[in-house]
RNA sequence: GUGGGUAUAGCUCAGUUGGUUAGAGCGUCAGGUUGUGAUCCUGAAUGUCGCGGGUUCGAAUCCCGUUACUCACCCCA
């Protein structure tokens, strides 16, 4: 039982063998696919100024105004440790030159929210998150989801659903929320009490409630689609279009909406059962981001690996299955032999063969019995008798085969 | 931030209305005469019963606090 003094944090965990090997993958894998769609990994401070999250994502939202973690510096400066991604990679593309403007980047790694833990939710969390800038053009926004669907068959997910929708145009926006707030006004009564407060600071997010009453009324109410421009509604239809001729099945869910300001247009997420009520695997969107006195445009999602992991653990696919095995363990028998053995498999692990062995002078039986566990396809077992022979004694583990060879013939074959 | 459940061996868990030396399975280690694993048999080690306080002749068991885990609300990936 570990001593409680030196626990991780609440919320936070550590992630080691066996069950670091699904992250390799996961990891391993996207970096394969983002390649093929020529992304380019960024690696920006998990530590910012707490002005850029509270500007870009808005100031008004929890996760900037309740679930930060921060703290100011020796110099007094007030610094927050990042609970998204976006906000960093658009900085760091806005720092950039002018070809910076259409960067395709991807970034994985930790994000902070200060949150009741809860399945699938830590207070540090990780992301898999891709961004490519440029002018709104609804087919990069259909190229960005065809990568997120290609990532999730790379990784051998099934059951994930896309849901998409938009919230249109900042200038959509005063006649969006009228256009609610009048469909719902005449039975505002009706609804709970955090509902009717919500109906006058983020009417929006009536639209996903959980709330039995408040879904009915939106069911009622007409989709937020009709209160918005021709143009914003173009650009949904040329979206769904792309994907369709992608064949890529999404359905369009008009309550769908986003908690951080700075999205504009296509929004989406996908959704996975087996997750409990945190059940969005990844969120995306369009959004539109002021640094300094630049805008960039972008598109992007990001995912939780948390989610990820447990909505493939649900299909059937566990940590086990990559977990790495060695291709030799090498038993010895006897001081010399041993003391031979580790330049033996020094000298495979130099022509790239992962080797592992016993270094004690424990009995043969008790380093089979090891040698087994590990996995090893092949045992080289070499005592002073073979030494002296000058030969190896090569068994295969599957077939419990074994057979005497000298050292070209070993190295050969391995 | 609000609310429910949980905390006993490395792991999964038993532990009767508070009663004497706290148990099982798995794992680990060792043996089953020569130097061979995944099966089988035998044996052994390992616990401040999450932590702190209280009630009691006596607490793993009851009460309070605390930390963590877990689930939901909220929020979001």
């Amino acid at each position: 039982m570990a001593s409680s003094s030196f626990q991780p944090l609440q919320g936070m965990s550590d992630i080691s063998a066996p069950d670091v090997a699904i992250w390799q993958m996961i990891e391993e894998r996207a970096r394969e696919i983002f390649a093929r769609y020529r992304f380019q990994e960024i690696r920006t401070p998990i530590l910012e100024k707490t002005k850029l999250f509270t500007h870009s994502l808005g100031d008004t939202t929890d996760v900037v105004t309740k679930e930060m973690y921060s703290l100011e510096d020796r110099g007094g400066r007030k610094l927050s440790l990042r609970p998204e991604g976006t906000a960093g990679a658009v900085r760091c593309i806005a720092s950039g030159a002018e070809e910076t403007v259409n960067a395709r980047v991807y970034y994985m790694g930790p994000m902070f929210r200060c949150e009741r833990p809860q399945a699938g939710r830590k207070r540090q969390f990780h992301q898999i998150g891709v961004e490519a800038a440029g002018a709104p053009n609804p087919r990069a926004d259909a190229e960005v989801i065809a990568l997120q669907l290609h990532l999730l068959s790379a990784w051998g997910l099934d059951g994930a659903k896309i849901r998409l929708n938009t919230i249109g145009l900042p200038e959509d926006r005063a006649a969006v929320l009228e256009g609610l707030r009048e469909a719902i006004r005449p039975r505002l009564s009706e609804l709970p009490e955090d509902a009717q407060q919500r109906f006058e600071t983020n009417v929006l997010r009536l639209l996903d409630s959980k709330d039995e009453a408040v879904k009915k009324l939106i069911a009622d109410a007409p989709p937020v689609i009709e209160f918005m421009s021709a143009d914003s509604r173009a650009y949904l239809e040329t979206v769904v279009e792309t994907l369709k001729s992608l064949k890529i099945d999404v359905e369009i869910d008009p309550t769908l909406v986003r908690g951080l300001d700075y999205y504009v247009h296509t929004v989406w997420e996908v959704v996975h059962g087996g997750l409990g009520a945190q059940n969005a695997l990844s969120g995306g969107g369009r959004y539109r981001i002021q640094i300094g006195n630049k805008t960039i445009d972008g598109v992007g999602f990001a995912m939780g690996v948390e989610r990820m992991i447990a909505a493939l653990e649900a299909n059937g696919i566990t940590a086990e299955q990559f977990a790495p095995k060695p291709a030799i363990f090498i038993v010895s028998l006897g001081e010399e032999a041993l003391k031979e053995n580790m330049l033996l498999a020094q000298i495979l692990r130099q022509r790239g063969i992962a080797c592992e062995m016993e270094l004690t002078n424990r009995k043969v039986k008790a380093q089979m019995k090891r040698a087994n566990k590990t996995g090893a396809q092949q045992v080289i077992i070499r005592g002073d008798t073979e030494l002296e022979k000058g030969i190896f004694v090569l068994k295969n583990m599957e077939e419990g085969t074994q057979r005497e060879v000298e050292l070209p013939e070993l190295m050969e074959l391995l």
